[in-house]
Order: C-alpha cells, then structure tokens, then sequence
DNA sequence: GTAACATATAAACAAATACGAATATGTTTA
DNA sequence: TAAACATATTCGTATTTGTTTATATGTTAC
C-alpha cells in the first residue's frame, strides 16, 4: 500500500458516520438497509458513504439477491494499522535548526 | 481515546501534505521552515497544516528562541495504530437480513 | 529602541464534501 | 407482464477544507 492509498484509507476513516460503519461491520457482512438503521441518515448518503469506504478499498461488496452485502475487508484495515504502528518512535531525535535558519 | 477523537487522527492522517508531516517528524523534532522546506506550500499553508495535526493529538510543540520545534505525539500514533488492529477480524459471521428488510 | 527573522492568524476564495429529494437500476414476487 | 423492494446515481445546496495574500505576534540581534 502506498502513502496516497493509505491517505484515501485515513481520509475514509475521518468521518463520524464511515467510522460507525466500519465499527458495524467488524466481524460480520450487512446489507444497506441494516447499516442505514443505525444512523440518523438517509439512504442515499449511507450509499455515499459505502462508496467511499469500497473506493478506499476498506469494503467489499456481494449481491444475494435483492440484498447487496457489505463486509470489511480486514487485510486493508490490518495493513494500514501495521503502517501506522511504524510511525510510532520512543526515541526523540534532537536536531539543531538548519543552517538557513539560522543564518 | 474515543471515538471522536479517533475519527479527528484519520482526518488529519487524511490529507497527503500531512501524513508526509508525520512521515517527517518520525523519530525527530524540526522547526517549521525544515518542514516547510519538505513540501511545496506556503508557511501560512504549513502552519495551518500543523495546528490541524496538533488539534488532533498528533503533535506537540516547543519553542526554542525563535524557533518552534514540532515533533510526533508517539503515544497517539500508537493508540490509533491499537484500536485500528482490533477492527482486524478474520471471521466473517453470516447473518440473514433482518425480519423488516424481508416481509 | 529598531530591524530581521520565525511563526501564527485573518480574510477571501476555489474546490471538495455531506446531505436530501428525486429518479434510475436491478431483483424478486405475483 | 407489473408491482414492490433494495440500492445506486444525479442534482442542487449548504458546509467544510486547502490555499494564497496580507497582516499580526513573538523572538533575537544590533
């Protein structure tokens, strides 16, 4: 995953509504109408927002029917929490400000 | 840490000139005009790019003279990359739609 | 003190985003 | 076939966001 994915990953996840979409579908597949029932939201804006999770590949979806499925894609979730996790450093680094600055 | 102020850390991490921030203060602290140098943008630009990351837990800051020294909130980082892994999970449970969805 | 430097803030604006209403598409059932 | 249902798409609007220009604030050097 590049640093432009996981933006679009990130920037998916930064929104109240998508985050609870997410956290709804940790460990199980829903349809629309199931997910639309946990928000105050009109159906068109959680289709929105499914749009916006799948593009960010964080969602994969399968029709039954009249239903369409929707499930995290948890490698995506897990690569991205991996990345994040190497941005973590205990150790500081003091640097003296750059010579242009200080000249 | 929240739900909300999870959700604040993806937004920030969601822009490509601040996640190439963080990228940046990984294991050190650099003044503004060091970042600044780092990106294509103005210092007005940069700076609100800071306080975006800084309203999110995502940085701290000190000043040093003239200059003010901006490094990785490392705990943060480490707590969303945390809650991120726990959305990891590899069984998919199957449920049927819902009773209201069918009749 | 004043000048130069580092950074923040304000104002203005274009672009992107979230949303609802209306409509379209695809599926099932009768 | 038509009707009902589940979901997506389009469109218009209000809001948010990223940006630049101009200005303000705080610090150091002279």
């Amino acid at each position: 995953m590049n640093d432009l994915q996981l933006c679009e990953v990130f920037k998916a996840l930064g929104d109240p509504t998508r985050l609870g979409i997410v956290r709804l579908l940790i460990g199980k597949e829903m349809c629309v109408c199931e997910i639309m029932d946990a928000f105050a939201k009109s159906q068109p804006a959680i289709s929105h927002h499914l749009k916006i999770l799948k593009q960010a590949g964080l969602l994969s979806e399968v029709r039954e029917g009249k239903w369409i499925m929707y499930s995290l894609r948890s490698q995506i979730v897990c690569d991205a929490a991996k990345i994040l996790q190497t941005f973590t450093c205990k150790t500081i680094v003091r640097i003296e400000p750059r010579k242009s600055c200080v000249e």
